[in-house]
DNA sequence: CTGTTAGCGCTTTCAT
DNA sequence: ATGAAAGCGCTAACAG
């Protein structure tokens, strides 16, 4: 502890505790000739309220807390660059806890945030979050919560998510419009709505364009490169091989390209690539892969510009909000349009 | 607030306040009956203890800070990886802050902790960062620091670091095992004693294996792609033109790549390149380019764990530890030990 | 074994 | 314009 407070202060001026206290919230009741003494001794002594007893009695913390699954991962940091943008700017701490993808380290980290520790919540849900149950009991308890990216599917509650089907429309028109005539898909299995939603896209677009949608071309990959890779060496070799291809996760643009170089197929020629990804820098690396990307810095500015609402107008009971962002789509040189 | 706290708890179980915070905290003046009658109905009532009544009763926060110039970079967000996961070991919160390389900013952040809102910090300094006055002054006031990666030059600190001497012979000696005979290495201009570092690693290199260095292999690149792959193809079309190249800085290497894709020089047949890379993930894209990474996760473990011991045994003004890690060579299949 | 009490540092009424 | 005093929720000494 810094060993000066309040008590010092007074002492140090001869005033009383309260006053000091009014004379730095800059009080009407204070007198400016008090203030500036108060202040100046507040600045020569180095003083710095105790932010334990200022939340005991205000009843408030200035802090909010985010709840990701992993921060290695580009989407998480740059969304959290955008929150503590916004964090900073509203004079917010940032608490941060990972639950690295497991159910139970997420219950558990939110029960510690009920003991009035953060003013407001932020989470991404993680993958096999099945119940809800303690994020209601956190919220019941008045600390509002706004979920952004993974979110729950059975409830309504406020939300920061980017346009699955839009990012997969505009994908699939970014590849048409390069002049591809024969798209395939590449998904992983298991997927949440996310991946179906982004293929609904996909089909859309292949329908707006009046092309026809081959199930052939929809592949099922799995978690493993060398597999995929295969796999999409049949793919490619088959009479009919698709002249674009569109990989749900950056992982399997890789696959791709592996496969091609052994195949000895060139990109972006006689295929073009473009990918879902959150990693604007690997593109960096790999010229001839566009990629759409999520809005990560956006997402964690307006979620965090949500929960301030909630948290400054009390009102996170009545009106949902649930924002909805686009994607970025990010061209590079491989498949630019025509 | 959650609303149920010690006083409700007790008047709930016909108990006093006391004797309720002494079972939940399993004291040894409580009969075994009792504890187990107000810890079920702690679990009931949901009873979560205000962390900040505890805080300023006990004078401590369980919680650190982690204060890093920016949180999008792969480096430093998997150094957090590595932090949370000692902190979560420990039951401590982590507040996170960045300064954007804003050395106000860094200082005013500082100056925040000062409170008692923190046990302890961890930080890597902004560039510019040019006194140390407000880190001294919040070690004064009895706060643990630990610095990592960028580390005060001019004062004897706890610090965790990369060897960056190492590094670079690492890095040198993996090209000349894939059979490089003149090596350039790229650096950018101005930079720290890092860089000095490296590059006294990449001379020592050459010296062992008995080869000159020639002062045109070693380059000043900019901060612009253009103007470097400009300087690059000058450099590549010399007749003693380099069979390695070892970039200090990722983005180099990808200028480089640019330079030889102009020039149609071969990567790998005609040219090795090593990078000095955070970005793990980037030479996914390209496999044929090796990095020398810095063990990002294990700076974070490691500075976590020695803060901790400063807090814990409040020894941290006499000892005064210094870790040094070595690198991570990550090769790929562009120049394999032959 | 259980209860009473003081006080952590601050804010906020209520007096003066 | 200033000060006295209560109390936020908790812990820890001290009584009983």
């Amino acid at each position: 502890m810094s060993g000066v407070n309040l008590k010092k202060l007074s002492e140090e001026l001869g005033l009383s505790i309260s006053s000091v206290s009014k004379a730095l919230r800059d009080s009407y009741e204070i007198s400016a000739e008090t203030k500036k003494r108060v202040l100046e001794m507040a600045e020569k002594l180095n003083y710095q309220p105790n932010p334990f007893a200022r939340g005991l009695r205000k009843r408030k913390s200035i802090t909010i807390a985010v709840v990701i699954p992993e921060i290695a991962n580009n989407f998480f940091s740059v969304a959290i660059d955008g929150i503590q943008l916004i964090a900073q700017q509203k004079g917010y701490h940032v608490l941060t806890y990972l639950t690295h993808e497991d159910a139970q380290s997420e219950e558990s980290t939110v029960k510690h945030l009920q003991g009035g520790r953060v003013d407001g919540v932020l989470i991404s849900l993680c993958g096999d979050s099945a119940s809800v149950g303690h994020l209601l009991s956190l919220n019941e308890s008045g600390v509002p919560i706004v979920f952004f990216d993974r979110v729950p599917e059975t409830r309504e509650c406020p939300t920061v998510t980017t346009d699955d089907f839009e990012s997969g429309f505009k994908a699939t028109e970014h590849l048409l419009h390069a002049g591809c005539k024969r798209i395939a898909y590449l998904r992983v299995r298991g997927h949440l709505s996310t991946s179906q939603k982004r293929m609904d896209g996909y089909l859309a677009a292949l329908k707006k364009n009046k092309l026809h949608a081959d199930p052939k071309m929809i592949v099922d990959c799995t978690n493993e490169n060398m597999s995929n890779v295969e796999l999409l060496k049949k793919l490619l070799k088959l009479k009919n091989r698709p002249d674009g291809i569109f990989a749900s996760v950056e992982k399997l643009a890789i696959s791709t390209y592996y496969a091609c170089n052994e195949i000895k197929l060139k990109i972006p020629e006689q295929l073009k690539i473009i990918s879902f990804s959150n990693l604007r820098t690997a593109s960096l690396l790999s010229p001839s892969l566009s990629t759409i990307t999520q809005p990560a810095f956006e997402i964690g500015k307006e979620s965090a510009t949500l929960l301030f609402q909630m948290i400054e107008k009390k009102n996170f009971n009545n009106r949902i909000e649930q924002v909805v962002l686009k994607s970025d789509l990010i061209e590079r040189n491989s498949s630019k349009r025509k």
